[in-house]
DNA sequence: AAACAAAGATATGTATACAGATCATGTTCT
DNA sequence: AGAACATGATCTGTATACATATCTTTGTTT
C-alpha cells in the first residue's frame, strides 16, 4: 500500500503546524478528542486516521480540510507557498466552534 | 457526535462531483479500489471512510485533499466559487446550497 | 547528579470501516 | 409490459482505528 507515502505527507503537514503553534502532541490529542497514542500514530504516519478525525485534528492545528479541484491546486499552492501562518503563536481553535461571533 | 453534519457535507460534494462527471457509484468506487456498498455510505454520509479511502475517492473524481489554514479559507473560497466543472458536461455547482434530494 | 516533561513504543479490548453477497426499489429504455 | 441499469439497503466476516494503561527514551531544568 503506497498510501504510506500520503500518510507520512499529511503526518509532517501535521507536526509542522504543531510546532509552529508551540503545542505538545497531548494537547493537540485533547483538542480534537483523540488519545495521544492515537495522535502519535497519526502524526508520525504509522496509521491512517479517520476522516472525521483528522477533520478534528486539522482543526485543532488551525488548519481546515477541503477538497480541493485538481485543476486549482496549482493556484492553491501558491495561495500557501508565500506565507505560512503568522508566527504569532499562543492560541488555537478547539475542535468545532459552532458559533460565530 | 454531530459530525454527521461534516460527514453529509462532504458526501454532497462527492455527490456533486460524481454527477458532473457523469460516473457511476460503481464506477466511482472501482476508481477509488473500494466497493460499491462502502462508497454508498460515504456519499450518502451514513458512515466516515479513512483519511486515505477519501484521498482516493477524492482522486476518483477529479479532488485533492488538502489541510488549509483557516485564515486562508475565504481566499481559497473564492478561487472556488466562480469557476469548478472543467469540461463536457454542464452543471455549475451553487456557491454553497443545502442539500439536493 | 536527580527530577521532570515530551515523545516513542507496546499490549489488550472495543468500535467501526471495509469486502462480498444478496435483495429490493426505482428509472429509462425498446 | 419486460429488460437493463443505477441506487438503496441489510447481513456476515475481517482488518484496523480507537481508548487506556504501561514502560522506555530523550531532552531540559534545577
Amino acid at each position: 500500500m503506497p498510501e504510506t507515502a500520503s500518510l507520512h505527507t499529511i503526518g509532517a503537514q501535521l507536526r509542522r503546524a504543531r510546532l509552529a503553534a508551540g503545542l505538545t502532541q497531548e494537547q493537540v490529542a485533547e483538542l480534537a478528542g483523540i488519545s495521544r497514542p492515537r495522535y502519535r500514530d497519526i502524526e508520525t504516519g504509522a496509521a491512517a486516521a479517520r476522516a472525521t478525525t483528522l477533520m478534528n485534528v486539522a482543526r485543532a492545528l488551525g488548519l481546515e480540510m477541503m477538497l480541493i479541484p485538481q485543476f486549482l491546486v496549482p493556484a492553491v499552492d501558491t495561495l500557501l507557498s508565500p506565507e505560512s501562518g503568522e508566527d504569532a503563536p499562543a492560541f488555537v481553535p478547539q475542535p468545532e466552534p459552532d458559533d460565530e461571533r
